[in-house]
DNA sequence: AATTATACATACATTGTTGTATGTATGTAC
DNA sequence: GTACATACATACAACAATGTATGTATAATT
């Protein structure tokens, strides 16, 4: 063919975003070859090397694309938040993978559907580095409740924090692998209450997300 | 070189696994190719294929050889276990993944160096149903123990044998990661307590191995 | 001792995939 | 309206990996 105006370059990429996606997660990213994705784009491998340098920056872009909007919308690394917040944010990140299909689709690539090594380290250094941004976070926040606490802490926050994210991590691998076992965000909210109750923190803290006056 | 005797086939047999285990740890099983291995192994492709069909045959006998020990020691599906054999299986478990080199890096290998997808099904199938099997015994031991406890449950049985699974597997594949991050037996027996604990069961249960009677 | 099956090594043919080089028609700037 | 950059499609070269076919020296069998 020929050249396209910009905004029909757009929707080619897209296209081809969408296209990986969809076979990345069918057929595993490293038996997923350029051709099959230009092929279910409906363009060529030249389309791909046009917009993308190899496969691992289709990739990323891929990546990027899904876990954008998800980056936007939450506090930064350094806010303060409380109890409340941090359980608020664990069940609405829950919620929101639940419901797109795309972050849905982009989690299992990247945790069922890709092989953690190569030249898609870029994956893997930006999980440790979210990993362990979020780890900090909810250990600053925990160890805070701990030591407002009533009664002596069961356990130190690294360890809570670090079980807490264990939970979570593991409730959402599971249910990437299967999805109609059970419903993400209730059992995420329900595996967090029993967390805190076993802190003996507050379990209520992320009970009704309409009545932000408790 | 010629015909060996059948202990020297063995021996061949488990290089070839080890240097497999090795190869596929570090590069991921898809960009390890069957020369990489044999040559890894002091041989060539044709002792591979004359002990496994091929790339898939050779994986399953890999993850059979570090399997088969720790499935022989372990109580059957269909055993009445109690909460406190329940937390010690669990906590074994994981010092049994944290001491045997094999174990562990087969682990990582089977979580984080594979893509779950085509012909490595089988690998799939065995995972879904050890969690199967795993996740219904301990829901049966928990609906007992929280039956027999003194206040009402705060969860109902299979949301927490769901998250104890998810509780242990997230701490597992984290731990694979950066297995010098933290000791996983230790955060496994704290972080089982502090679910029972918010369980409203007793967290004792899988504290001391040496001391029998409680 | 002769034969046969075994445990590989070697050689080869085929295929799939990648990267690049080139072609080309069109949008866009001037 | 011309020139150039853009957005691809097409063609080609090279390699890597697989599977198989065949060779072969020796252990096991008789």
């Amino acid at each position: 063919m020929a050249r396209r105006t910009k905004a029909d370059a757009q929707i080619t990429r897209a296209a081809l975003l969408d296209a990986a996606e969809l076979l990345f997660d069918e057929r595993g990213v490293s038996r997923t070859s350029l051709a099959d994705i230009a092929q279910a784009a409906g363009t060529t491998r030249g389309a791909i090397y046009w917009h993308f340098a190899d496969k691992a920056a289709l990739f990323d872009a891929m990546v990027e694309r899904a876990t954008a909007a998800l980056a936007s919308d939450r506090p930064g690394d350094q806010a303060a938040i409380d109890l409340r917040q941090l359980c608020l944010g664990l069940v609405s990140a829950l919620e929101g993978i639940a419901r797109h299909p795309h972050l849905r689709r982009v989690m299992r690539i990247a945790i069922h559907r890709v092989e953690y090594v190569g030249e898609l380290d870029a994956l893997r250094a930006r999980h440790l580095s979210a990993h362990r941004a979020w780890t900090a976070r909810s250990e600053r926040v925990l160890a805070q409740a701990l030591a407002a606490g009533p009664h002596p802490a069961p356990m130190d926050s690294a360890l809570a924090a670090r079980g807490l994210q264990a939970l979570i991590e593991g409730l959402l691998h599971s249910w990437l692998l299967d999805p109609d076992a059970f419903d993400l965000p209730d059992a995420g909210r329900a595996a967090v209450a029993n967390w805190l109750r076993g802190l003996g923190l507050d379990d209520g803290a992320c009970a009704a997300p309409q009545s932000p006056n408790g």
